[in-house]
DNA sequence: GATTAAATCAATAAAAAAGTTGTCGTAGTT
DNA sequence: AACTACGACAACTTTTTTATTGATTTAATC
């Protein structure tokens, strides 16, 4: 290796090291600013959204939270897909749901538990920022609306995972992966290759029944003609008798 | 699924979602205390860490911390191996050390940065715990022990970050792989597996050169009598000869 | 301009992970 | 007691990832 190509290779070290976000542009910076959520920020708020943050790219696989772990900050995902599970014992995790752009991770962790409640990791590259909760609890304080959109959000998320609770408590696997199905497939539109992100595990985890099982019910699903199997790549034919499948539990 | 069984999920859902630390036992919890950089500390000041920590396992390919992200806390490695490395561009990685039991990660981020300034990832499963910089921070200011041992702790990784400088500034492939051989080699009397758990990625990132390169090297090594390659062990032969290349660069 | 060091590319081989299928066991349910 | 709804295991196939090798290209040094 060349002299010169070493100081370089050594100054992106260095860059590396003092983190000055990797892929901030002015361009994103601005971006980011832009999001809906965002928009009910005064100039002041926003500016401190901005010295409290920080911006990451965690590249598909890592986790942006880990259930456990001390949570001193909220997550707001810009670009890419995650999601987020619950671990268990062994490798038996069972997934919660899929974070999309324009959503936040661990808004409980501010207002509650100082420590993460589950896991979540990427599942494409994502573009993510970080904000201190201590920023956020500020803002919240002096800005009624924008208290009010994080309350809202908080109370989507919560709201799914009574459904989800009501499904593993009252469905049979039949029901459970139709849910699944029909759930991930509500995604589709806006993220046309969730389905190739997802292994058939993944699938088996958001149902909370084993890999075997999921498998062998996507045939089965399959053969009746309610979905068809491309690859990875599951496109949903008959959504109808798949929500009857659903409420039938 | 029967119900009973359905309720025993569901308590384990609960208890994952409550986070009192998986695999918390007395046993273990006396385990931590008596690790040999905490038997300075005061009964008061065992009992400030015990309050203000937290027991996670990090999965096998979980990232203990991640550059750019908030760092509120350092960790602990109680059990386990793990890498800790500086992302660049691309998938451009470059690993700095192996991590092993009793050593500490983050610890800068407690005494300067807000951020952590590297990212890590568990080689095995990880029995981890953190502590809130706050606490470490009080105790080091009323114990002056405690205080120097970190320091020194502190120390010794930055020493280490000098050499690994020295290393990519100076020396060519065949010194760095080397030193990366001689450094791995230096880890196996306390983790046999060391080397099984590292792929030629990996010690192409430790050397800092293309994966291509390092399988070449590692062969021609192998050639030349200084090293025996059985499947992904890694045994060191001729442990001067590869000193004197380490040396000359 | 010739030489050297090392990355990149492309093709292939080998190993690991994911997906699939059938069989069996177990715990509830009827 | 028979039945149902699964999970668990084992064997096997397919896909993906990692490793390997040779050829080519790029840059820097001599």
């Amino acid at each position: 290796m060349s002299s010169r190509s070493i100081i370089l290779t050594l100054r992106a070290i260095v860059i590396s090291i003092d983190m000055k976000p990797i892929l901030e542009t002015d361009q994103e910076f601005i971006c980011d600013i832009q999001a809906p959520c965002f928009q009910t920020l005064s100039p002041e708020e926003a500016e401190l959204v901005r010295a409290s943050k920080t911006q990451v790219l965690f590249r598909k696989g890592d986790n942006l939270t880990k259930q456990g772990a001390f949570a001193s900050y909220a997550l707001f995902v810009i670009k890419g897909l995650a999601k987020q599970y619950i671990e268990g014992d062994g490798s038996k995790n069972f997934n919660l749901r899929i974070i999309q752009p324009g959503e936040f991770v661990g808004l409980s962790s501010v207002f509650t538990k100082n420590t993460f409640n589950y896991s979540s990791v990427a599942l494409t590259d994502c573009q993510v920022f970080l904000v201190e909760k201590d920023a956020i609890t500020t803002i919240i304080k002096q800005n009624g609306q924008f208290g009010f959109t994080m309350i809202k959000r908080y109370c989507e998320q919560n709201a799914n995972l009574f459904d989800t609770l009501r499904t593993v408590m009252y469905k049979q696997m039949n029901g459970r992966i139709a849910d699944t199905l029909l759930y991930v497939d509500s995604l589709k539109a806006e993220n046309p290759e969730i389905f190739q992100l997802l292994s058939r595990k993944d699938m088996a985890d958001f149902a909370g029944i084993s890999t075997e099982s999921a498998v062998k019910l996507l045939k089965s699903f399959e053969k009746d003609g309610l979905i068809e199997l491309h690859e990875k790549d599951i496109v949903v034919v008959n959504h109808k008798e798949l929500l009857e499948i659903s409420k039938k539990g």
